[in-house]
DNA sequence: AAATTAATTGTCAAAATGACATTTAATTAT
DNA sequence: ATAATTAAATGTCATTTTGACAATTAATTT
């Protein structure tokens, strides 16, 4: 008969990756490790699973030790539990992925960490399996995103269009018609057009579009066709 | 400065949300609890994660040692890991969903354990978080499988398009229209038409179709669009 | 031979999609 | 002042997909 006593515990951590966008590219948000082993080389955001905690808790709280931010997007993404991951002890990390509007970092920006944006295909090679988790990760915000509205959490609260598609094209890997594309996320209702224009870019400069927030609620379940199907 | 040492260690489990189609109901396997507490209450079927064995790994010795079955169609959901969720000790578990072949199960039914299929709306109440894990499964389930083919994994070799519809309906808890239906999943091309036919349920009888394998390959991961957006 | 039962199949109008290039609004250069 | 430049914004059309809708077929039973 098996008893709880006499089954093997282990240490249960959490890892996020942060992504966030500069208007023209995806980064990710890298820090480098305080601990034994592999101190001092770039890992993930993460942490051990506290005795009065779950691991979302502890996701959000070292999201806030370490960025300054609270209400963070968070989605738990799948359990990382080979026995010989870690090689210290055996260690299961629990994998988040979050979406942060990097000008809100910024403004937030904690110190006691040496933390640093990196751009997607620029990242240095990280510690024990966090390279997989990068990628899977990756997966994870394309498929998520092709289906619902997050990408909007990593923009900050005026963008332009030309900026939300690049963030599209960033995320699928992929370029997109202007046409289409201005056509689909505008039949979504989500968008509120503003007077105000962003002449950073361009001669013309582009008209700011914000959130409408109670639509983005009312339709953040149901599935939007927001990536094109391509042929070829 | 954080250390292994001074971190605390828990109980790792696996749970498995076991779903199966008996033709015309969705079903759910349980199985009456072997250990201390809540001994011979119905529960999921889980275990502990062994020393050498990832979650992964622990969830297919799971059901296998239970029903049998190996190569099960098996999904990791999320994990549960409230601190206060298993009343002895603390305990965190990586829920599973699995589909499996109610036939293929019949026949190698392993009796040392008390298993029972239930109708999905019939089933007892679950010891702990269980119901909240079946709960999350069935969204999970509704979620993946109107985007990817993985209900053919419920199905046996032979199938009619009256039970691939039924099947349809009971987990999207919707009805469908039949001649739209049949345009949808022909359109796939994943089905090939058999020559016999069902003649069990009706008098004119339905033709038998089987998964084209090669295919159900190919477009698993491409979106396939199965469930119908329902007006009203 | 008629009634019954469930399976199978077709049409049509509306909506969504993908492919495609020109015009516009502003600044910069001549 | 005018022309050149740059990126933003916008429209059309043919094709495909969708959703709503009911009659016919193949067999058994009465």
């Amino acid at each position: 008969m098996i008893e709880y006593s006499s089954q093997p515990h282990y240490l249960v951590a959490v890892d996020c990756i942060v992504f966030g966008f500069d208007g023209a590219h995806l980064k990710i948000l890298l820090v480098k490790r305080g601990i034994e082993p592999e101190i001092n080389k770039w890992s993930l955001m993460g942490g051990f699973v506290g005795a009065n905690e779950s691991p979302d808790d502890a996701a959000n709280r070292v999201l806030k030790k370490m960025t300054g931010l609270e209400g963070v997007y968070l989605e738990q993404m799948q359990i990382y539990g080979e026995p010989k991951r870690d090689p210290i002890e055996r260690t299961l990390s629990v994998g988040y992925f979050a979406l942060i509007d990097i000008h809100k970092y910024e403004a937030q920006l904690n110190t006691d960490y040496e933390a640093e944006w990196f751009l997607i295909g620029e990242r240095p090679k990280l510690i024990f399996d966090h390279d997989q988790m990068v990628a899977d990760a990756r997966k994870k915000l394309r498929y998520k995103a092709s289906l619902h509205p997050i990408l909007f959490e990593m923009l900050p609260k005026q963008f332009t269009l030309p900026q939300l598609q690049n963030l599209f094209e960033e995320v699928n890997d992929t370029k997109m018609d202007t046409r289409n594309f201005s056509r689909k996320i505008t039949s979504t209702g989500l968008l509120i057009k503003l007077e105000e224009k962003d002449r950073s870019s361009s001669k013309k400069g582009a008209y700011y579009f914000k959130l409408d927030k109670k639509k983005y609620k009312a339709k953040f379940q149901a599935f939007l066709n927001l990536i094109p199907n391509l042929k070829n």
